[in-house]
RNA sequence: GGGAGAUUAGCUCAGUUGGUAGAGCAACUCGUUUACACCGAGAAGGUCAGAGGUUCGAGUCCUCUAUCUCCCACCA
């Protein structure tokens, strides 16, 4: 007979196991895939691999960040002991823009000093240490919510072993022409002194107004703008070929003066106006509007900068505007508009803005020298002719990856089709330097720098997604030909939110094709966002958000896991309340009571019973419990993870706990049937255990000590 | 302007291929001589947004409408 240990008389209590249960899990050595235990004897010959989505080193993990985990967890913990060789490795981003802008923003604060005050060097030491903080605070929480992380491999996107990787990359796609030099209009955001990408610019509804007006008395048609302190930088004024009241007027050119400017407006004809918008001719600003750019491209218009980096008017702007912001020169104009009898209409519009994400500053679309990635230029692939748009397309369209749910591969194949060239270059300082050197008129681009006197690298770094658009790969290796890569590449599932489908995903297909000629992975699994209780957005302003840490300190890591994925699904937004996870934490303490309850019924128990030999209703208990386990592996299979935890919640509470328990007690202490009631008790709380395991890897672990046979392991290696 | 999603019990949501409506929480009644009050038993609660259609049968498929949410888009 058996005591019953002391530490199961009380209440479960996370705090006192967590800490030292993810300490023997990590000292096993079984979150490393080469230290896996033998299945029968067999090495695990299937891998199974998820890489970590990589947390931005600007701050602390959030509950969305937690909802990955979970999952990504719970698939990994599931394939482990299905006898595969998984490994889910971890890392972190430098968040380029977002991490600079963060320490700057707090060293503006603390010191009142900008970037340019500290320098490149001291700068970038600052944010390195910074970047330190947040990677240690970031990975003890990743080990708090007990993701079983294969630490020895993890990677960091600005690390040596990326930066070569990323270098290697551009070299390559330099060399086939697919990265590019050009001077065109990008998107330009004042605040942050870079240029950004499309992906990286949010549209904001404003009002404003839109004007109708004439540039000056003797040009004979009006034009219709919301940004009239443009129109110093106006060289034609466009029409549509067919339309006939302008038709007479198309090749001549005017000279005005417009708001204290000289300028001179050719008046041309081009289908891509429309007729019945505005006044249905539209004033030519190439140097600040991508249309108006695209159109000087089918003229050959000249250009004409009015508006500089800091969103200022240029001395091109003429007297009356130079040295204003954007703003302060459209009431001017508006002003001068008035006063001479040229404005038309005023009307109030809403429009949409574009805002940097990063920073909230208004773009101000400007032509530059930038670095470009070319998506629709034909090259040789593995001896075919393609284009990264195909190579994109393709990876999906074949059904080699599959994207959960499946109607974001509309919205993918959608964003691919609308998609122009991709910046990449930054005017930052935190990130991969441009691998590109110059000397006088020379340029050379390689995975080193070239030898000899007088070259200089270009000062701008890469968009941070360019990094991580190669990390399915980068983590495992490459460019070296690592047996890992060999191995674990394509990987399994990549788990993400859907917010960055075009940010991440589609550009790790691109990557991932157009270097390796393979998919990144095999699966794509899109969680939603994690919403308070009520379905609002948690956001610091709103004062609703529920930290994951604060939550594990109060209920344990089990119930904040159980809490985030029970009840949702793929591409779902999803709600957490303190209640559900307060909930999941009366759960934690169900197992851990049932199963106290079962050692005390059973430690009399000399031989348990085979399941074969058990009495018919007994029997019957565990064939009802074989099915339950099948349908849970089975959604757990097709991803239905917030089902497969519900299911397994159910049956052990419900079923196991309310029905089979209740029922054998009396058996037990009538002693009737009673080894055959005492065995299935042992038996199906086995294997219970095993089943919830990954979803609540802690006080399953904790039990298991007690319940496990002589020859087992830890149950985070047992076997489903 | 284009696209997607949501609308099921007071609240939050499940409902996998069409087969007599489910869970949790809240509220109600009762119970608790010991696994657990972080408990158990029971009862109550829904014309599945609305209208049509397909079908022997529709929450589930089709069409339309309404409301809400989100994404995409260089109409100046």
């Amino acid at each position: 007979m058996k005591n019953i240990p002391e530490e199961l008389l009380k209440p479960f209590n996370s705090k006192e196991v967590e800490a030292s249960l993810y300490k023997v899990w990590e000292e096993s050595g079984y979150f490393n895939p080469d230290n896996l235990p033998k299945i029968d004897g067999k090495e695990r010959e299937n891998p199974y691999t998820i890489i970590l989505p990589p947390p931005n080193v600007t701050g602390v993990l959030h509950a969305g960040h937690a909802l990955m985990l979970v999952v990504e967890d719970i698939l990994i913990r599931y394939k482990r002991m299905q006898g595969f060789r998984t490994l889910w490795l971890p890392g972190t981003d430098h968040a380029a823009i977002a991490t600079q802008s963060k320490v700057e923003k707090d060293i503006y604060k603390k010191e009142g000093k900008t970037r340019h005050d500290l320098g490149r060097d001291e700068m970038l030491k600052r944010i390195g240490e910074y970047a330190k903080e947040s990677h240690d605070t970031i990975t003890s929480q990743c080990r708090a919510m007990g993701s079983s992380l294969d630490w020895s491999r993890e990677a960091f996107t600005l690390d040596d072993k990326r930066n070569l990787a990323v270098r290697t990359a551009f070299k390559k796609m330099y060399d086939d022409g697919l990265i590019y030099r050009g001077y065109r209009i990008v998107n330009w955001d004042p605040k942050g002194q870079t240029t950004i990408s499309d992906d990286e610019i949010v549209m904001e509804e404003r009002k404003g107004k839109m004007y109708t007006f004439k540039y000056s008395k003797d040009f004979p048609i009006a034009i219709s703008t919301t940004r009239p302190e443009t129109k110093v930088g106006d060289t034609a004024c466009a029409v549509h070929p067919d339309d006939e009241r302008y038709k007479e007027f198309i090749g001549k050119t005017y000279k005005c003066n417009f708001a204290g400017a000289d300028i001179e407006i050719k008046i041309i004809a081009d289908s891509s106006v429309e007729k019945e918008f505005g006044t249905g001719a539209l004033g030519v600003t190439p140097a600040h509007s991508s249309i108006d750019w695209n159109i000087k491209e089918r003229h050959n218009l000249p250009v004409r900068v009015v508006i500089n980096e800091y969103a200022k008017m240029t001395a091109d702007a003429g007297p009356l505007l130079s040295g204003k912001k954007v703003t302060e020169a459209r009431e001017e104009v508006v002003k001068w508009l008035t006063l001479n009898n040229l404005l038309e209409k005023e009307e109030d519009v809403v429009q949409n803005i574009p805002t940097a994400e990063r920073t909230g500053g208004v773009i101000e679309p400007l032509p530059k020298l930038q670095w470009f990635v070319a998506v629709n230029k034909q090259f040789n692939h593995f001896d075919k002719e393609t284009t990264l748009k195909e190579l994109m397309h393709n990876a999906v369209a074949s059904g080699d990856i599959k994207i959960l749910p499946d109607r974001f591969d509309k919205v993918y194949h959608h964003w691919i089709d609308n998609l122009h060239d991709w910046c990449i270059s930054r005017q930052i300082w935190y990130g991969h330097r441009i691998p590109v050197w110059y000397k006088g008129e020379e340029i050379f681009c390689d995975i080193n720098p070239p030898t000899g006197d007088g070259w200089s690298q270009d000062e701008d770094t890469l968009d941070t997604w360019f990094s991580s658009g190669l990390w399915t790969f980068s983590t495992l290796g490459w460019p070296a030909e690592t047996s890992d890569l060999k191995f674990f590449h394509p990987t399994d599932v990549l788990e993400t939110g859907y917010d960055i489908l075009f940010f991440w995903v589609a550009k790790m297909i691109l990557f991932s094709t157009y270097l390796l000629n393979e998919i990144p992975f095999k699966n794509v699994y899109l969680h939603g966002l994690v919403r308070d209780g009520q379905g609002k957005k948690m956001s610091k302003s709103l004062g609703n958000i529920i930290d994951p840490v604060e939550m594990i300190e109060k209920y344990g890591a089990d119930a904040l896991r159980m809490a985030l994925i029970a009840g949702t699904g793929p591409g779902n937004d999803s709600k957490l309340s303190e209640d559900k996870i307060r909930g999941y934490k009366h759960f934690a303490n169900k197992v851990w009571n049932a199963t106290r309850f079962v050692l005390e019924k059973t430690n009399d128990l000399e031989n348990i019973v085979t399941v074969d030999d058990l009495s018919e209703n007994h029997k019957q208990y565990y064939k009802e419990w074989q099915e339950r386990k099948a349908d849970v592996t089975k959604d757990i299979e097709e991803f239905r993870l917030g089902m497969a935890a519900e299911k397994i919640y159910n049956y052990f509470w419900h079923t196991f706990a309310d029905v089979i328990i209740e029922e054998t007690k009396k058996e037990i202490m009538e002693n009737k049937n009673k080894e055959s009631a005492q065995s299935v008790l042992l038996h199906i709380l086995r294997e219970q255990l095993i089943v919830l395991h990954p979803f609540t890897p802690f006080v399953t672990e904790e039990v298991w000590k007690h319940i496990k046979k002589e020859e087992d392991g830890l149950l985070m290696v047992a076997t489903w």
